[in-house]
DNA sequence: TCCTATAATTGCACTCAGTGCAATTTAATA
DNA sequence: TATTAAATTGCACTGAGTGCAATTATAGGA
């Protein structure tokens, strides 16, 4: 009836558009405070002020503060199953992952990762949260291995899995200590290569 | 001049027997309404009240609730450095530590861990930094590692040390969803033989 | 256009974790 | 015993998060 867009589920309605536009009014918010005040001196009045709903409001669209922070992680897991589900011809598993990492490595932008990540290391909470993350990730990953590799052993897919999701890990971790002069993909490169010399 | 046994920094005065004494009646009062009542259903008030303290003083022991949980991990990293510091002969860095490994994973008494560990289930927040000190040992342990093999590359280092806390935290795992029939050794030892199959 | 079901927003009152401060008690020691 | 330092406590406060009920805005059909 109405002239709404529903097609590909992008705008569907003054509703949604509403809760979109509000969620991206509180996130925008929330960073611009968090990089400026720091995360834990900047309250949630503030950010409902900010963002201009009430307080109240805020816990419509997220459950805590840190799920500001959280809710902007890429999402390892997903991108890497995603990634993986199109191609497992016959490789075996861990070539199969590293190829899905580089994938996933190549199209990655710098700078508006590095800001989030470097609020994040101000809350205590917000960083065991985000790193409890790589867990589930690995958890994803070796449901989907499991998937893919049916009969191979079950202990093998669950190293590749945490081998995977380490060495993408400690990548981004050398990455942003040498202030991402080299592409992240090199250090992916090198932590792969150093698994030869164990 | 009084008859304080310090020698081993065991006993030390009265004061710091009482605050010992303190300090157990509160993990005690803790782990027993924790497992009663539920960990998020449990206030500091009835901790307090459980230990004979008050609400205040609690601060003076854990700065949060969640550290009674805590502080009852067993500290992987230290653990593997230590049994790592004595014994590094002319081994590869990984074999040496599989044999720290299995070192500490001999002595563990299954049920009071097991206990503690069920509890920690029960609090996002308490799950999260439990799982972030993994990458705490790592570090750890990684540092261990650069120290004794100075000439070794250290991305393989850095490799060794992540396989080595993720098998441990796998082989734990897995020893847990099976009840812990089988010894936990035998999970670390299927881990490490798979890394073979990788 | 009007009407109704449903979703979103809000205010209010509440619980609980955690902190700062200042007073008081208790142990250590000269 | 007198002095010093640590431990305990109460009080008042901030801020996160929840439950509830009232109000407002949107959706979609009559």
């Amino acid at each position: 009836m109405t002239d709404r867009k529903n097609s590909q589920g992008q705008t569907g309605g003054l509703r949604e558009r509403k809760r979109r536009e509000t969620l991206r009014r509180i996130t925008e918010a929330g960073l611009k405070l968090f990089s400026t005040k720091g995360f834990e001196a900047t309250t949630l009045d503030a950010i409902a002020a900010e963002a201009g709903i009430s307080r109240r409001t805020f816990f419509h669209y997220f459950k805590s503060k840190d799920d500001i922070l959280l809710s902007m992680q890429t999402g390892l897991g997903d991108s890497l199953t995603a990634a993986l589900a199109g191609k497992a011809p016959g490789q075996r598993p861990l070539p199969a992952l590293r190829a899905a990492v580089f994938e996933l490595v190549a199209a990655y932008a710098p700078d508006d990762l590095l800001a989030i990540d470097r609020l994040m290391l101000s809350s205590q909470a917000v960083q065991s949260r985000k790193q409890a993350t790589y867990l589930q990730d690995e958890a994803l990953i070796f449901a989907a291995l499991c998937e893919h590799w049916p009969e191979e052993n079950p202990a093998t897919l669950r190293l590749a899995a945490l081998l995977c999701v380490g060495i993408t890990r400690v990548a981004m971790e050398a990455w942003r200590r040498d202030g991402n002069r080299r592409p992240l993909a090199d250090y992916v490169q090198d932590y792969f290569e150093a698994l030869a010399g164990l």
